[in-house]
DNA sequence: GCCAACGTTGGC
DNA sequence: GCCAACGTTGGC
C-alpha cells in the first residue's frame, strides 16, 4: 500500500465536488514527474486531497480506485489519469502552515517541491497528518 | 546539447 | 498582484 498527495484548485474540483461525484478521474495533470507518480498508483492506495491557492489546506482522504488509463481530456494520448474515490473528509483540514511548522513534515516532498501536483508520502507522513486532522 | 527567454504554478 | 521555482521552447 502507497500513500500520495495530491492536489487541485477547489474552485475547479474540490473535495466536496468529489465527495458528490463518488468518483471521479484525476485528469489534466501535465507534468512528468507528478505523471509517473500516477503510474505508481495501485488500486486501494490511499491519497490526500489537498486544495492548492483557496484555503491552501489538507481537507480529506481519497482512495485509488482504478490505476492509470488514458486521460480522457487528453486527445494526443500521451498522459494518463486514474480515478479517486472519495474515503474520509478531515475534521479539521490541516493547513499548509501546519505542515511546514511540523519537524515530522519537513521532508514531504510536496513542501520540498511546492509546484509538484501529485507527490508521494511516506506511511509515517500519512498517518501524522492524519493525526493533525483530528485536533 | 546548452542555455536564455518565457510561461505557468502556487504561496503569500 | 507579486515573485520564486521550475518546466518548456527555441536559437545557436
Amino acid at each position: 500500500m502507497n500513500y500520495w498527495l495530491m492536489k487541485s484548485e477547489p474552485d475547479a474540483f474540490s473535495y466536496d465536488d468529489l465527495a458528490a461525484k463518488g468518483k471521479a478521474e484525476w485528469d489534466g495533470v501535465r507534468n512528468h514527474a507528478a505523471q509517473g507518480h500516477m503510474k505508481a498508483m495501485r488500486k486501494g492506495d490511499l491519497a490526500i486531497f489537498y486544495h492548492s491557492n483557496i484555503g491552501v489546506e489538507a481537507v480529506g482522504i481519497m482512495k485509488i480506485v482504478e490505476e492509470a488509463a488514458p486521460d480522457s481530456t487528453d486527445g494526443t494520448g500521451k498522459w494518463v489519469a486514474v480515478h479517486v474515490a472519495p474515503k474520509e473528509k478531515f475534521a479539521k483540514p490541516v493547513t499548509l502552515k501546519t505542515m511546514k511548522a511540523d519537524p515530522k513534515l519537513a521532508n514531504m516532498v510536496m513542501i520540498r517541491q511546492s509546484r509538484l501536483s501529485v507527490s508521494p508520502l511516506t506511511a509515517a507522513e500519512f498517518k501524522h497528518i492524519l493525526d493533525l486532522s483530528k485536533g
